[in-house]
DNA sequence: GCGAATGTTCGCTT
DNA sequence: CAAGCGAACATTCG
């Protein structure tokens, strides 16, 4: 599913459901989702910790516990993350279970409530874990090689201009490029382009500051729209199985080759950019003269 | 059967 | 050494 303004919604869906929540038992299937440390490592130290709270980082998710360990989740392609009751059927490619409950005071003893389970399911078997201990830096996962967040301030014309304006690479490739700016992905990148009137194969050193100014108008303006329209109740969401991409009758390029172009009615065009396709449209995101 | 798919990393060749 | 490129990861879908 998931670019920022996805992973920023399954957060917004998740957080609230799973906030104070004790972890009473951690399942894991596959030992190869879970990057650091050893399955068997990470479980035991899951177990009996408390859930405080969630943040999103880029493309990647943060569990927060009360210790101050956090567990970093990277979706990658197709990964999912659920909540539902115990007793709810498996979804097909459940790789972790995390077994969470709520635990009541009751005069000297403690009671559990009701039990759920967060479950992470991935068909592509490319999402990642790990968790960090309290003061554990987090060398491994790559989330602190993150640049800007595309709805920072610190994202500016001149920003982009400062890390890519000498880079000779497609303007498209820098967007993907996590460590500049975090959480834009295949399709928010077209989207992106085709709002700024850039031709995603441009290299990126010839770019000119307006085309930078639009570039980093556009970014956080798509962003924020896409955010909003991937808006989704926790209901909805189970019932889709987390897999409704609810962006999709907002994209404007994405996936429309061969489809007119919503500004001009020229047929969209499809390319490859750094081995990703793109979609473009001839009129409005022309190419530099030759 | 083939190619692509909302992501990232690794390794080989210029 | 850096940039560029394809392959790899694993599965589904058209």
């Amino acid at each position: 599913m998931p670019e920022l303004p996805e992973v920023e919604t399954i957060k917004s869906v998740i957080e609230p459901q799973i906030q104070g929540l004790m972890i009473d038992k951690v399942s894991v299937k596959r030992p190869e989702v879970v990057a650091y440390p050893a399955a068997d490592e990470f479980c035991g130290l899951l177990t009996g910790q408390t859930i405080s709270h969630m943040t999103r980082r880029g493309k990647f998710l943060v569990i927060h516990l009360n210790s101050d360990d956090r567990i970093i989740l990277h979706l990658r392609m197709t990964g999912c993350l659920l909540l539902t009751p115990a007793d709810h059927p498996e979804e097909k490619h459940t790789h972790v279970i995390f077994k969470l409950s709520n635990v009541m005071e009751r005069g000297h003893s403690t009671e559990k409530g009701q039990s759920v389970e967060l479950r992470f399911s991935d068909t592509r078997r490319f999402g990642r874990f790990w968790l960090l201990k309290k003061d554990e830096a987090d060398t491994y996962s790559g989330i602190e090689k993150l640049g800007a967040e595309p709805l920072d301030k610190l994202l500016t014309a001149e920003y982009l201009n400062a890390h890519l304006g000498k880079r000779k690479k497609a303007v498209k490739e820098c967007l993907l490029d996590q460590s500049i700016i975090a959480g834009i992905g295949n399709i928010y990148s077209d989207e992106i382009l085709f709002t700024a009137g850039i031709y995603p194969a441009r290299p990126a050193n010839s770019l000119n500051i307006k085309e930078w100014e639009r570039l980093a108008a556009a970014i956080p303006e798509r962003i924020s729209y896409f955010i909003e329209v991937n808006k989704i109740t926790p209901e909805e969401y189970l019932e889709t199985k987390g897999q409704d991409y609810r962006n999709t009758p907002f994209l404007q390029v994405y996936g429309r080759e061969g489809k007119p172009c919503p500004k001009c009615g020229e047929m969209l065009c499809r390319i490859v950019v750094g081995g990703r396709g793109s979609v473009y449209c001839p009129a409005c995101q022309k190419d530099l003269e030759v």
